[in-house]
RNA sequence: GCGCCGAUGGUCCAAUGGUAGGACAUUAGCUUCCCAAGCUAAUAGUCCGGGUUCAAUUCCCGGUCGGCGCACCA
């Protein structure tokens, strides 16, 4: 094997060639940034799916659901996305570098979020503050500025006049239900909403094969929580080993790593929330049970440069390949920051009420004013007046002591008898008040996990003097389940047993390959490529004799067997693909093959 | 977006101004009782567009896609 290829290179092609992902729309000359998963690499990924579905939503007793992937504009008009996601690019006449033009004017002037100037008055600083460009220092006044927005746009219907985007990220289509999801919380915080599915950016550049598209999966959850009284159950995670790059280490010269717990991460302030911690504890677990390799893993904080105004403390979990370490999860604390912006941009209640321990009991002052006298009296401006009233006895009960009370209205002074007014000191019951939640949220690149398994899975070794490639993948996820051979092809009894064994197999919910040409030897190969943990081989050994039939399984990293009897085939493949047996209590229980 | 490099069967490579060859893989058959064995046969390729030329996969230009660097990645 030529060893000049990098595991990433070498990885791409055993991912064309055995069908785990390659570059979509290749007939047409490709589209830059969109890949299509095989066979292999849609089933890995959709069990990649269904663990973490059923990790951090039924394990959790979270909701999930299913938002669709275009939403129309005011949506990112409060969510920054408009905004936010919007580069200013001017470039270098000379030496045709793009810079951000935004980034350029605050480095050189007072401004300060030049960001949300217009292209023209963007375009008017670089001319005014005679800017030159950072790489080869030609003039760039004159140059214009262009819009750059890292979504992709479109019209929602016929014309024009409902502009609609792709989703950049699955999250806002739990924000933007929010009003209707805690119904189904039944108002009660904490609750967290799942989502899995597509997100969309067009990225400037997209590389790295699978790690950066323009078209991806997340999956994300949202936990809506009381910031002041909702605290996570660490008792699950306290003890679990955590490997953390806090921001304070990446700043240190020699920054090191510290290898600790989530209980004393968090009681040491490490982590700066108790629920970052528990969501770290369980995605730690998680990441473990799928297979990824956990000593080219680690959770790095982020610096505070790199973290969003309204995020008090934010951890990526990391895994490295190629030597680069990929983000491959975000957890963020964003506080009330997506509710707030929601519920003040749409017309709907983006809050929860929270009932206090016990019901406070004030006085309030409060007006009804007669409005059978204030209307004839006042005319077009008695609402305003009533309205006046009504501030007037929050503000200033006082005010109703005389016979008289004078309130202002649009400039002009009203009179009103302070009997019309109905003026009155309730004692009024408040049992609670409506707060926005705030939201932790983790975050997780499906397309990343995928393309880290492969990366930590891909083996190669030595058989026999022969090079051999395979993928290590836990038999949780692995796109195949088991393969079933006929030990030959020319034999018709163990053909017959082979094909019964593939139909009880796939009955009891197994993905099974069969395969019957050529030697057993490249049939094994075969599945050690795509990563099958399992191999069955129905043999004459195993037919003849009174006893019951035995078939040989195969253990895909070793290439150890053991001989089963049919019977158990189901049971114990199910028992080891959910992590309750080992290849090893096989062995013991079975009898291993003395060599291949 | 910019710069450098590249693109030949499914994969990895070779060759050539006169339309291409190998290895592996795949398919069919024979053989085969445990790790890419052997035999026979078959399928299958010059990224796209334009130019130069009698003739372009080859030379030139543009594009697309990929790798690396820069920039970008709230």
């Amino acid at each position: 094997m030529a060893e000049d290829r990098t595991e990433g290179e070498r990885l791409t092609e055993l991912a064309k060639r055995r069908g785990y992902y390659f570059g979509s729309s290749d007939a047409y000359g490709g589209a830059s940034g969109f890949y299509t998963y095989g066979p292999q690499g849609a089933a890995l990924k959709s069990n990649v799916e269904d663990a973490w579905r059923d990790r951090f939503a039924t394990q959790e007793g979270n909701m999930e659901i299913d938002a669709p992937t275009i939403m129309p504009e005011p949506v990112f008009e409060a969510s920054g996305h408009l905004d936010g996601f919007d580069d200013m690019l001017v470039e270098c006449p000379e030496c045709g570098e793009s810079h951000r033009a935004d980034h350029l004017i605050e480095d050189n002037s007072e401004l300060e979020d030049a960001e949300t100037l217009s292209l023209e008055a963007a375009a008017e600083e670089i001319a005014s503050l005679e800017l030159v460009c950072p790489n080869c220092g030609a003039d760039l006044a004159g140059q214009s500025v262009t819009n750059f927005n890292l979504m992709f746009e479109t019209n929602i219907g016929p014309g024009s006049s409902t502009p609609g985007y792709l989703r950049p990220e699955t999250a806002q289509g739990i924000f933007v239900e929010f009003p209707r999801i805690k119904e189904y919380a039944r108002n009660r915080l904490p609750f967290g909403v799942t989502q899995v599915g597509r997100a969309y950016r067009n990225e400037i550049s997209p590389r790295k094969s699978i790690v950066r598209t323009r078209e991806f999966t997340q999956a994300e959850l949202e936990q809506f929580i009381d910031p002041e009284r909702d605290e996570p159950d660490l008792s699950a995670v306290e003890d679990t080993e955590l490997l953390l790059y806090p921001a304070t280490e990446q700043e240190a010269d020699d920054g090191e790593y510290i290898e600790t717990t989530v209980g004393d991460a968090v009681e040491e302030g490490i982590i700066g929330n108790a629920w970052l911690g528990y969501f770290l504890g369980i995605a730690q677990g998680w990441y473990e049970r799928i297979g990824v390799d956990m000593d080219r893993f680690r959770f790095r904080q982020h610096l505070a440069g790199e973290r969003a105004h309204y995020s008090s403390d934010c951890w990526d979990a990391e895994s490295e390949v190629d030597g680069d370490w990929i983000e491959i999860a975000g957890f963020s604390y964003r506080s009330d920051y997506d509710l707030s912006k929601h519920g003040e941009h749409a017309d709907d209640d983006f809050t929860v009420f929270r009932q206090y321990d016990e019901p406070k009991t004030v006085e309030r002052a409060v007006v009804d004013p007669d409005m059978s006298v204030l209307g004839p009296e006042f005319g077009g401006a008695a609402g305003d007046v009533k309205e006046a009233l009504e501030a007037l006895a929050e503000r200033d009960p006082d005010a109703f002591d005389d016979e008289e009370v004078t309130v202002e209205a649009d400039g002009e002074e009203y009179a009103v008898p302070t009997d019309v007014a109905n003026f009155a000191v309730e004692e009024q019951t408040i049992s609670g008040e409506h707060i926005t939640p705030h939201v932790v949220e983790p975050s997780f690149g499906v397309d990343r996990t995928v393309y880290t398994l492969l990366a930590h899975a891909y083996e190669e070794d030595e058989v026999d003097g022969e090079e051999r490639t395979y993928l290590s993948l836990s038999p949780g996820v692995a796109p195949r389940d088991v393969g079933v051979f006929p030990l030959v092809s020319n034999v018709d009894e163990l053909v017959d047993l082979a094909d019964d064994i593939v139909a009880d197999l796939r009955t009891a919910g197994f993905s099974v390959v069969y395969d019957d040409s050529g030697s057993i030897g490249r049939r094994y190969r075969r599945q050690d490529e795509v990563g099958t943990p399992f191999c069955v081989t129905v043999d004459r050994d195993g037919l003849e004799g009174a006893g019951e039939t035995t078939v040989t399984i195969r253990e895909r990293d070793s290439g150890r067997q053991v001989r089963a009897p049919v019977g158990a085939l189901a049971d114990e493949l199910g028992a080891v693909r959910r992590g309750d047996r080992t290849f090893d209590e096989l062995a013991e229980n079975y009898g291993e093959l003395a060599d291949a």
